[in-house]
DNA sequence: TTATAAAAAGTGGTCAGACCACTTTTTGAC
DNA sequence: GTCAAAAAGTGGTCTGACCACTTTTTATAA
């Protein structure tokens, strides 16, 4: 017998099985989910369970509520998470800085990535960047992470990388400053050259950077 | 006035005031909670509300419930945020070449970070490994890697391995062969040393001898 | 026909009560 | 003093009810 899952609670078997209908019925982010009434009867179990369920997922930011409205599957995990984990775990700094760390992991490997493949280092979205960096002189710090991880081809790394961006990106959703501006380009002309140690190296000048914000 | 707040959630302010309770009466870490029917007395509300603000601590591993037990505030980093995450994105990302990478990023990152840290790299583990490998002639693979990651120091990233290890880690739970033996001793030997691109050259070869398991 | 307001239906928010299963405490017989 | 039975305490779940709010439908007036 598998006795590891036989003794799970069943709210948590109602967060699996809400995580699979949303699967099944192919509902995108923002969408909306059946009402909880609809819910109850499907899944064969009590409205306040499924609600104990719902009100857990709040919590952690992967659905919305609206009175009156119904329930959506959320765009962006966010808006609470981040307050209740300040609130409870991310307490001590050395929490913070474990996400600011392992954020910067899955960074420094896409850039990796990108600097050893010469598909990726041609292609004309780096351009843009410097164009942009040109003309407007500033860009959105958030916005070339978030390219040079979805180029970096590994989607796990991505979404997680997304995760944790949610929690300990606020710093970075911004334009950049002036000193910034020549670290990314930096770091972009050495991606696009192949040059991975001065890309890094210019990377590592602009979160320390970051860090001083 | 303060509309923001005024129209908050009622349960999220259950959460608040959970969280003050539990500062004011001193509760410690393992201690128990007052019982569901005093809590929903003691606040005013409802016991189907308390046990939603509950459920959603409980599913973030703030407190633990025990049927007929109590409810008790769980010790400090107990969170299973990443395990809960980690089911969401999992559960979709069915590329195991992805779970593969996205594990060894993390391996990769903990033997840099062990390798430019003296104090790290001077830690009678290490040797206990060898004088493992040299007596019974093999070691568990898997037993290494976490070693490194434990050692490493970011908790967070431990956190998100074992969660990947969990998924794609069976290869690794197992004793090494002859070949590995000689890459892990390389390895190990590379890290006590400070020479970080050589342990990542002996990591990179026994991985490759891993794949082909 | 169109526009607008009223009514109805749908939905989340909350509460109260009931019953079950399990654990802890108390009781009482030995 | 021991130990088993009874009682009390506690979490787990379901049902039904009512409220507040939103969306849809319907009815009325322009």
């Amino acid at each position: 017998m598998d006795k590891k899952t036989e003794q799970k609670k069943v709210f948590l078997e109602i967060v699996q099985q809400l995580r699979q209908l949303i699967k099944m019925e192919k509902i995108q982010a923002g969408e909306k989910l059946p009402s909880e009434r609809v819910l109850s009867e499907r899944l064969g179990v009590g409205r306040s369970s499924v609600r104990e369920a719902l009100r857990s997922l709040e919590l952690l930011g992967l659905i919305e509520t609206r009175h009156g409205g119904g329930t959506f599957l959320a765009s962006t995990h966010k808006h609470q998470l981040v307050e209740i984990l300040s609130m409870f775990i991310l307490e001590d700094e050395k929490s913070k800085k474990d996400v600011e760390l392992t954020r910067q992991i899955h960074e420094k490997e896409a850039i990796r990535v990108i600097s050893c493949t010469e598909t990726l280092q041609t292609l004309p979205v780096w351009d843009s960047f410097f164009v942009k960096l040109e003309i407007e002189g500033t860009i959105n710090c958030l916005d070339v992470l978030r390219e040079i991880l979805i180029t970096s081809g590994n989607r796990l790394s991505l979404k997680i990388w997304f995760q944790l961006a949610a929690y300990d990106g606020d710093r970075l959703n911004r334009n950049s400053t002036e000193d910034e501006k020549l670290q990314i380009q930096t770091m972009l002309k050495s991606m696009q050259l192949g040059y991975e140690r001065e890309a890094l190296k210019a990377y590592e000048q602009w979160m320390k950077n970051v860090q001083s914000i």
